[in-house]
RNA sequence: GGGAGAGUUCCCGAGCGGCCAAAGGGGGCAGACUGUAAAUCUGUUGUCAACGACUUCAGUGGUUCGAAUCCACUCUCUCCCA
């Protein structure tokens, strides 16, 4: 038991995190670092549910909206990023609550996975696309069956992002990615984490909550949001925002808004369900669930008690 | 009132005498997950005491060794002429 202590609150969309994220805060004298692949952008703040000013009561929010949706990312730079930020937070004496429903970013920061900086090639990569076109899937896959078969086993042929991704490591770097797995965890996190995840032990009533989100983010002009995103030709990671992506066939002219509103429910959905799987699976996961508390003071207050009894464990330890 | 056609599993939609619990897609559910991760991929999806049994393809009654598939009537719907 020794580290920095951070608390993450995780979750599905719309379950609530960034209440109860600037709730800790404002309790616990903390910053919220956010976790989030999209909300890093600055023009989804309809989209993404971006934490408006008055959500925020005051709290500092790190790495929300500070890059253009031109810019690519990925869990390489949030985890530079993030613990930039957390450095910073912790200098000032505070508490670091990560916010956030990106699973893989959350993990790969707490964790302090290390990604070798030149495992990552536009070259390597379009030569792979190249590759794939021209020869399928096949002779790729295969390719990595030779090269790495430990980590062949692990994935679908069918999976092309995640074949070519570990031909691009071994390509440009020389590293199979079960030799760069290893090396990334050479050094233990400096963190020790208390995750809360806000559940609900009925699917409906979150479900019920994505609609109602859904609906209110069209009511706040997500449809321009929608149009001036395209028009300024975003980069191929900000291009994944769910609440785009299903409205472009509208801005095209092709389907009733009503349509794209639909099947961005659903899109919506099954992202929740996804982060769902992603959560379930860590055991550290200390979960609230939200329908087990009727008024939202009540699971502030359970989150509160959590929170206190892991920093109380912390100064026991010193 | 006359004519043409359609009713299939949660939805759409194949099937047109046996190889059909019924293709395919959607949706649901479960899962995987180290650089696109709000992405990508996998499995599963009638019921059960379940390597077998039982109940399904609008309803009822037939034909047949055997029907979702053929026949008759009934109900519902769509279209065309009135």
């Amino acid at each position: 038991m020794s580290g920095q202590p951070i608390v993450a609150v995780v979750g599905p969309t719309a379950s609530g995190k960034t209440g109860l994220g600037v709730h800790l805060a404002e309790h616990f004298g903390g910053e919220v670092v956010s976790a989030d692949a999209l909300q890093v952008y600055d023009g989804l703040s309809v989209c993404t549910a971006r934490p408006t000013a008055e959500e925020m009561h005051g709290v500092p929010h790190h790495l929300v909206g500070f890059l253009k949706v031109t810019e690519r990312y990925s869990v390489n730079d949030y985890c530079r990023d993030a613990a930039a930020a957390a450095a910073g937070i912790i200098s000032r004496g505070k508490l670091p609550v990560v916010v956030g429903g990106t699973g893989l970013y959350v993990d790969s920061f707490l964790s302090n996975t290390a990604f070798a900086e030149d495992a990552r090639s536009d070259e390597v990569r379009n030569a792979l696309k190249e590759e794939l076109a021209a020869g399928g899937i096949e002779p790729l896959f295969a390719e990595l069956t030779r090269v790495d078969p430990e980590y062949a086993a692990k994935i679908h042929p069918n999976n092309t992002i995640r074949v070519l991704r570990a031909l691009e490591i071994f390509r440009s770097c020389g590293l199979t990615p079960t030799e760069q797995a290893a090396l990334s965890h050479r050094e233990s996190s400096p963190y020790r984490p208390l995750y809360i995840g806000l559940g609900f032990r009925d699917r409906a009533v979150l479900y019920g909550r994505i609609d109602a989100r859904v609906d209110g983010m069209v009511a706040n002009g997500l449809v321009r949001e929608a149009a001036a995103f395209y028009a300024a030709s975003p980069a191929e990671t900000a291009a994944n925002a769910i609440g785009c992506k299903e409205l472009k066939p509208y801005l095209d002219g092709e389907q009733s808004l009503e349509a794209c509103v639909d099947s961005l429910k659903r899109a919506t959905r099954r992202y929740a369900k996804r982060q769902l799987t992603w959560f379930r699976r860590n055991g550290d996961v200390r979960w609230l669930y939200v329908d087990d508390h009727g008024a939202s003071g009540d699971l502030y207050a359970a989150a509160d008690t959590l929170v206190s009894s892991f920093l109380d464990g912390e100064n026991d330890t010193l």
